[in-house]
DNA sequence: GCCAACGTTGGC
DNA sequence: GCCAACGTTGGC
Protein backbone atom coordinates (compact mmCIF):
# COMPACT_ATOMS: atom_id res chain seq x y z
CA UNK A 1 0.00 0.00 0.00
CA UNK A 2 1.74 3.38 -1.15
CA UNK A 3 1.53 6.64 0.74
CA UNK A 4 1.53 10.17 -0.70
CA UNK A 5 1.65 13.15 0.01
CA UNK A 6 -0.65 16.12 -1.29
CA UNK A 7 -0.38 19.71 -1.13
CA UNK A 8 -3.36 21.81 -0.39
CA UNK A 9 -4.61 25.64 0.31
CA UNK A 10 -6.84 24.87 3.06
CA UNK A 11 -9.18 27.96 1.79
CA UNK A 12 -9.77 25.65 -1.51
CA UNK A 13 -9.94 22.17 0.57
CA UNK A 14 -8.41 21.68 4.03
CA UNK A 15 -8.24 18.36 6.35
CA UNK A 16 -11.27 20.21 8.44
CA UNK A 17 -13.27 19.93 5.11
CA UNK A 18 -12.55 16.25 4.98
CA UNK A 19 -13.42 15.64 8.80
CA UNK A 20 -16.68 17.59 8.05
CA UNK A 21 -17.42 14.74 5.73
CA UNK A 22 -16.61 11.47 7.44
CA UNK A 23 -17.34 8.31 4.92
CA UNK A 24 -18.09 10.66 2.30
CA UNK A 25 -15.33 10.65 -0.87
CA UNK A 26 -13.89 14.11 -1.75
CA UNK A 27 -12.88 14.38 -5.18
CA UNK A 28 -9.31 15.72 -5.54
CA UNK A 29 -9.24 17.38 -8.71
CA UNK A 30 -7.65 20.28 -10.37
CA UNK A 31 -4.41 18.88 -10.67
CA UNK A 32 -2.90 20.65 -13.70
CA UNK A 33 0.78 19.88 -13.50
CA UNK A 34 1.92 16.64 -15.61
CA UNK A 35 4.41 15.50 -12.84
CA UNK A 36 1.68 15.60 -10.40
CA UNK A 37 -0.87 13.99 -12.70
CA UNK A 38 1.38 11.01 -13.21
CA UNK A 39 1.58 10.75 -9.24
CA UNK A 40 -2.07 10.72 -9.60
CA UNK A 41 -1.92 7.70 -12.03
CA UNK A 42 -0.34 5.45 -9.56
CA UNK A 43 -2.76 6.12 -6.66
CA UNK A 44 -5.03 2.74 -5.62
CA UNK A 45 -7.94 2.31 -3.52
CA UNK A 46 -6.75 2.13 0.00
CA UNK A 47 -3.56 4.40 -0.22
CA UNK A 48 -3.26 6.97 2.53
CA UNK A 49 -2.52 10.45 2.09
CA UNK A 50 -0.68 13.53 4.22
CA UNK A 51 -2.34 16.47 3.59
CA UNK A 52 0.00 19.60 3.59
CA UNK A 53 -1.23 22.80 3.98
CA UNK A 54 0.16 25.66 1.87
CA UNK A 55 -0.07 29.05 1.47
CA UNK A 56 -1.63 30.05 4.43
CA UNK A 57 -0.86 31.08 8.30
CA UNK A 58 -0.10 27.29 9.79
CA UNK A 59 2.36 25.72 6.95
CA UNK A 60 2.74 21.55 7.60
CA UNK A 61 0.99 18.87 7.54
CA UNK A 62 -2.58 18.54 9.01
CA UNK A 63 -4.22 15.26 8.65
CA UNK A 64 -4.23 11.90 6.35
CA UNK A 65 -7.12 10.89 4.25
CA UNK A 66 -7.49 7.53 1.98
CA UNK A 67 -8.02 7.44 -1.53
CA UNK A 68 -11.40 5.57 -2.24
CA UNK A 69 -11.20 5.88 -5.66
CA UNK A 70 -8.19 5.88 -8.05
CA UNK A 71 -7.82 7.96 -10.90
CA UNK A 72 -10.57 8.88 -13.55
CA UNK A 73 -10.69 11.83 -15.65
CA UNK A 74 -11.37 14.94 -13.81
CA UNK A 75 -14.39 15.96 -14.92
CA UNK A 76 -13.47 20.12 -14.18
CA UNK A 77 -11.34 19.78 -17.63
CA UNK A 78 -14.65 19.68 -19.68
CA UNK A 79 -16.66 22.18 -18.38
CA UNK A 80 -15.95 25.87 -20.01
CA UNK A 81 -17.31 27.54 -16.87
CA UNK A 82 -14.51 25.93 -14.13
CA UNK A 83 -10.90 27.48 -13.40
CA UNK A 84 -9.82 24.03 -14.11
CA UNK A 85 -11.13 24.11 -17.59
CA UNK A 86 -8.64 22.87 -20.23
CA UNK A 87 -9.96 23.61 -24.01
CA UNK A 88 -7.33 21.05 -25.29
CA UNK A 89 -8.50 18.29 -23.43
CA UNK A 90 -11.08 16.18 -25.05
CA UNK A 91 -13.27 12.91 -23.28
CA UNK A 92 -11.54 10.91 -25.64
CA UNK A 93 -8.39 11.78 -24.43
CA UNK A 94 -8.28 13.51 -21.26
CA UNK A 95 -5.33 15.14 -20.37
CA UNK A 96 -5.97 15.40 -16.22
CA UNK A 97 -7.05 12.75 -13.77
CA UNK A 98 -8.98 13.17 -10.08
CA UNK A 99 -8.65 10.52 -7.51
CA UNK A 100 -11.53 10.29 -4.66
CA UNK A 101 -10.24 10.33 -0.59
CA UNK A 102 -11.77 10.53 2.50
CA UNK A 103 -11.14 11.66 6.08
CA UNK A 104 -8.99 9.44 8.07
CA UNK A 105 -7.87 11.71 10.69
CA UNK A 106 -6.79 15.10 11.89
CA UNK A 107 -3.40 15.22 13.61
CA UNK A 108 -4.20 16.65 17.18
CA UNK A 109 -0.97 19.20 16.18
CA UNK A 110 0.07 20.45 12.84
CA UNK A 111 3.35 18.76 12.19
CA UNK A 112 5.37 22.58 10.83
CA UNK A 113 7.05 22.62 7.68
CA UNK A 114 9.71 23.95 9.89
CA UNK A 115 10.09 20.82 11.95
CA UNK A 116 9.64 18.98 8.74
CA UNK A 117 13.16 20.36 7.07
CA UNK A 118 14.85 19.95 10.44
CA UNK A 119 14.08 15.90 9.98
CA UNK A 120 16.82 13.72 9.35
CA UNK A 121 15.95 11.62 7.09
CA UNK A 122 13.38 13.55 4.98
CA UNK A 123 16.13 15.15 2.46
CA UNK A 124 14.49 13.28 -0.46
CA UNK A 125 11.18 14.46 -0.20
CA UNK A 126 11.04 16.56 -2.54
CA UNK A 127 8.18 18.59 0.02
CA UNK A 128 11.71 20.29 2.05
CA UNK A 129 13.52 20.44 -1.21
CA UNK A 130 14.28 24.55 -2.31
CA UNK A 131 11.89 25.67 -4.87
CA UNK A 132 10.35 22.53 -5.33
CA UNK A 133 6.17 23.25 -6.37
CA UNK A 134 5.02 19.53 -7.03
CA UNK A 135 1.89 19.01 -5.45
CA UNK A 136 1.49 15.29 -5.53
CA UNK A 137 4.04 13.07 -4.20
CA UNK A 138 5.03 9.84 -2.82
CA UNK A 139 6.17 9.84 0.55
CA UNK A 140 8.64 6.16 1.01
CA UNK A 141 7.31 3.78 4.35
CA UNK A 142 9.88 5.38 6.35
CA UNK A 143 9.74 8.62 5.79
CA UNK A 144 5.19 7.98 6.71
CA UNK A 145 7.22 6.29 9.75
CA UNK A 146 9.33 9.19 10.39
CA UNK A 147 6.54 11.26 10.21
CA UNK A 148 3.42 9.80 11.80
CA UNK A 149 6.17 8.91 14.52
CA UNK A 150 5.64 12.80 15.86
CA UNK A 151 2.16 12.55 16.08
CA UNK A 152 1.01 13.33 19.79
C1' DG B 1 3.27 42.08 -0.94
C1' DC B 2 7.69 40.33 -2.49
C1' DC B 3 10.27 37.48 -5.17
C1' DA B 4 12.96 33.08 -6.19
C1' DA B 5 12.23 28.99 -8.35
C1' DC B 6 9.93 26.50 -11.37
C1' DG B 7 6.87 24.72 -15.45
C1' DT B 8 4.85 25.93 -19.80
C1' DT B 9 4.42 28.24 -24.10
C1' DG B 10 5.62 29.64 -28.49
C1' DG B 11 8.77 31.86 -31.86
C1' DC B 12 12.60 30.71 -34.33
C1' DG C 1 15.27 21.47 -30.15
C1' DC C 2 16.53 25.79 -27.97
C1' DC C 3 15.49 29.28 -24.98
C1' DA C 4 13.36 33.83 -23.67
C1' DA C 5 9.21 35.35 -21.90
C1' DC C 6 5.64 34.56 -19.15
C1' DG C 7 2.51 32.84 -15.48
C1' DT C 8 2.26 30.33 -11.19
C1' DT C 9 3.62 28.43 -6.77
C1' DG C 10 4.44 29.05 -2.25
C1' DG C 11 7.51 30.46 1.67
C1' DC C 12 8.65 34.44 3.96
Amino acid sequence: MAKWLVKTEPSECSIDDFARAPGTAIPWDGVRNYQARNFLREMTEGDEVFIYHSSCKHIGIAGIVRVTRSAYPDPKQFDASSPYHDPKSTPDNPRWQAVDMQFVRKLPKLISLDRLKNLTGLEQLPLVRKGNRLSVMPVSEDEWQLIVQLVD
